[in-house]
Parts: structure tokens; sequence; C-alpha cells
DNA sequence: ATACGTTTCGAACAGTCGTTCTAATTGATT
DNA sequence: AATCAATTAGAACGACTGTTCGAAACGTAT
């Protein structure tokens, strides 16, 4: 059992050699995070219970209390844990590629690839070794609720949302910014959709390299269908946005 | 626990005169799955308590277990009769569109019409009489998991999903069968993502008809959106859909 | 008036929930 | 060796969970 400190034990720092896995400062602490993942996934927020999870994570309740506060302190952490990366791997894969494409604008699908590819890929790297993943997590707190969550989305989601949002209207200039927020709110809808687990890829499992290409294909077929739907959407029905402000 | 049937009591069929609101057959089942409608989409099927829905519907708790057995078969129950309803709207609506247009196939966006508007207009029909509205309970409820639902869901949607498919691969003949199930499941990925909240309208709502008209006005993006993505998605990557199986 | 089946109610059951508290154990510092 | 803060485990708290039970109340038919 671990008992180092989070952050900033002198001890540990004075011997850096000793940093393993085993014991690792926080370890329980990660641990809980890795357990809550995977129960959050199954059950819900209301269906983990915090004794199930310190079982998992093989401590007592009162770690979780210790570490974290509470329980929805800790559904905020992880929350918020896994969703930096991919949100700052978003971020800079745009900006990546706005820059490569100046003074032009990049193509629509290659912005949309952007920002579907890191919860996506996160999606099936944690499938692949087994345990549900990361975006899973995400789809299923997006439809839970509990008080803060609300405001935790916002800020974590809105700078992406809104960077997307600029260089996406700068791509297809003839629609309105909020026809397009709506558009890229369905592409997100979309996206959680697909990792949320209700989109049956039903590809071929037996080759271990055929389940990369159908994943390939998945996210390929998303990027399509999003960017053909927001150009399609305004070409068709932009007069009428005009009446959603 | 229950011990009598619900249809098939002698004596209320003996005196219709006497079927009015209060004293109707089956008032306290139907108040309490009026009740648990609100309390669902709020928390959830784990966040509402038996003792919550019981105060709500203004019966005891016992009368849960008396009416459906128990807590999950009144949440099946309301989920069937909330749904019923409206996939019987769209599978008459589809085959309405195909006769009138015989022998020719109707236009992908009014299938998707047919398909979309049902649970739309409940949607906002229930919004504006200002309770919870049912199609909001459908996105809590596929979003939830308890054991049976997957099963519901299955035997309810099925049939809906299955026809749907079938005109809508006349329509594009092109595409294979396995890749427009996908797309079709993003269309009702984001009609779930739409009433379940995520969507903000933002429509000017001091007045009454223009409401009406910005909801119209969504229900048609969100046709032209999947429509555009539908064709689009398969015309691009019509080639590597084959490895989806 | 009596008897009957249906429906309702409140109490009580055995669990589980998140949280708190106390005590013990750890490794590092003095 | 003694002291210290950090971390752990385990018991206990009150509140709540879905469910069950027995006794009332109900309108109807005998």
């Amino acid at each position: 059992m671990p008992r180092s400190s989070p952050a900033g034990v002198a001890g540990w720092r004075r011997s850096p050699i000793r940093l393993d896995v085993r014991t690792a400062p926080d370890a329980t602490k990660l641990r809980l995070l890795s357990a809550a993942e995977i129960l959050l996934t199954e059950r819900g927020v209301d269906g983990m219970s915090i004794r199930a999870l310190a079982a998992a994570a093989g401590t007592s309740v009162s770690a979780v209390h210790y570490h974290f506060g509470s329980k929805f302190a800790l559904v905020a952490a992880l929350f918020e844990a896994r969703l930096v990366p991919i949100n700052r791997a978003r971020l800079s894969g745009l900006e990546a590629l706005v820059t490569a494409a100046a003074p032009a604008s990049p193509t629509l699908e290659k912005v949309l690839d952007a920002f579907l590819r890191p919860s996506f890929e996160a999606w099936r790297a944690g499938e692949a070794i087994g345990r549900t993943a990361t975006p899973h997590l995400l789809a299923q707190l997006h439809a839970d609720r509990f008080p803060g969550l609300e405001e935790l989305k916002e800020r974590l989601f809105q700078p992406v949302f809104g960077r997307y949002l600029e260089v996406v209207s700068e791509i297809l200039p003839e629609q309105s910014v909020s026809a397009l927020r709506i558009g890229l709110t369905y592409v997100s809808g979309m996206l959680l959709h697909t990792v949320g687990g209700h989109i049956e890829v039903a590809g071929v499992t037996d080759e271990q390299g055929s389940h990369h290409d159908s994943d390939e294909a998945l996210l390929r077929y998303l990027v399509d269908f999003s960017a053909a739907g927001l150009r399609g959407a305004g070409a068709v029905s932009r007069a009428r946005m005009e009446e959603l402000r």
C-alpha cells in the first residue's frame, strides 16, 4: 500500500532512482482515478459507489475523501484530467493546420479531422487495451448530471469550441455563426454518440491490422458526414437560419 | 406485490357514465407515469427515488409496486407507452410518402422529415406546456442503463429503423447498407442530442408565433444536415466503407 | 347488511449510500 | 531514539434506497 504524498515530498526527490511504478507518489490517487474511469462508464455517477470504487482500487473508502474531498470532486477531477490532453491536442492540431495553410484557410475536412481525431483515437486505444475507454466516460458524463458538472463542461469545452467555430466560420463565410454553432454542436453530438458505444462497427477483429483500418474508415465517415452536413444544411436553409438569431 | 390485473375490472365497465377524469380507471397509475416522466428527465433512473415519485404523484410508495411490480418495470412501461405512438407516426408517415411517390422514391429530405418530426414535435409540444418533454425523457433513457432496457430499445426501435433503412437504401442505391446504417444511427444521435437539450435554440420567445417558426427552422436544419451528411459521406468515402462489412 | 375484490396507505425490512471520525502505520526529519 | 506530518484502514453515523407486509378504505354485488 503506497503511502507517499502528492507533490513536493522532499524525501522522494532526494532518491529519484526509487521512483518506480509501485511506489510512485500519488499511486493511490492514480489507482482511484483509473478504477473510477472504468466504474463510471459502466454504471454512471450515481451507479458508482465509493465502496465499489475503493475495492476496485485496492484501498479503503476513506482514501477517496482524503485525496479528493468528496465523490463529486473525484469525478470532476477525473473528467478534467482526461479531457484536458484531448482538448490540447485539438487546439494544437487546429493551429498547425491554420499556419500550414496560411494565408488561405485549411479544408473543412482537415479541420473536422483535427477536432474529432484526438477523442476518437483515445477511444479506440482504450478499447484496444481491454478497458473501457476515456471518451466513453466522457459520453457517460455528458448524459449524467451532478452539481457543478455543467460549469466544468463549459469551462473545458468553450475555448476549444469557440476557436473551431472561428476557423470554420472563415471556411464557410456565407453561413451565419449561429447556424454553424448548431452544426458544430451536432458534430460533437455525433462523436459522443460514436464513442458512447451506440455505433456498431462490426468490423473484422480476428486480424489486428484490419481493426485499425476499420477505425480509420469510421472516423473518415464521421468527418465526411459532418463536412457534408455543415455545407449542405447551410446551403439549403440559410435563409431560415436568420430566425434563430 | 400486485394482486390484480389492470384491465378488465368488471365493476368499472358496468358504469361507463362515471368515467370522468377524477375517478377514471388507473388514475393513480397514469399520475405515476406522468410524475415519473418529469422526475426521470430531471434526475435519471438512479436519481429518481420511489418516495419522491410517490410524493409527486400524490400517492404512497407501495402504489408503485402494486401497479407496476417494480421501479424498473415502471420505467420500462413509461418508455414503451411514450415511444409507441411516436414510432407509429414515423411508420405511417413513411408509408404515406412511399405510396404518394410510387413508383418512384420519395426525396431523402421528406423521408428524414417523416422520421424526425414526430419526436421533434412531441418535444416542442412538451416544452410549450411547461413540463419536461417526452423525447427529453427518451434521450435520458438512451444514456441510462438498467437491466432489460437494451432489449426494450431493440424491440421498439428495430422495426422502425429497419423500414427506414430499406427506403433510404432505395433512394441512395449506390451506398452500402452498412454505411447507411451508420449514417441513420448518426441521424438518431443528432435528434437525441437536440431533444436532450444540448442545442441552444436561443430563439425569440416573447412572440408566440415566432417560437414555432424557430422550431420549424431548427427541424429544417436538422433534416438538411442529415440529408447532406448521408449523401456526402457516402459519395466521398464509399470505397473505404467496404471495410466496415 | 354482509361479503367481496380492488386499491391505498403507513410502517417496517434489510441494505446501501456518502461522509466522518479515530487510531494506527508509514517514512523522513530532528 | 524521538518527533512529525502524511497516509492508511476500519468502524460508525445518519440518511436514504427498493421492496414487502398487514391492515384499513373503497365501491360494488350478493
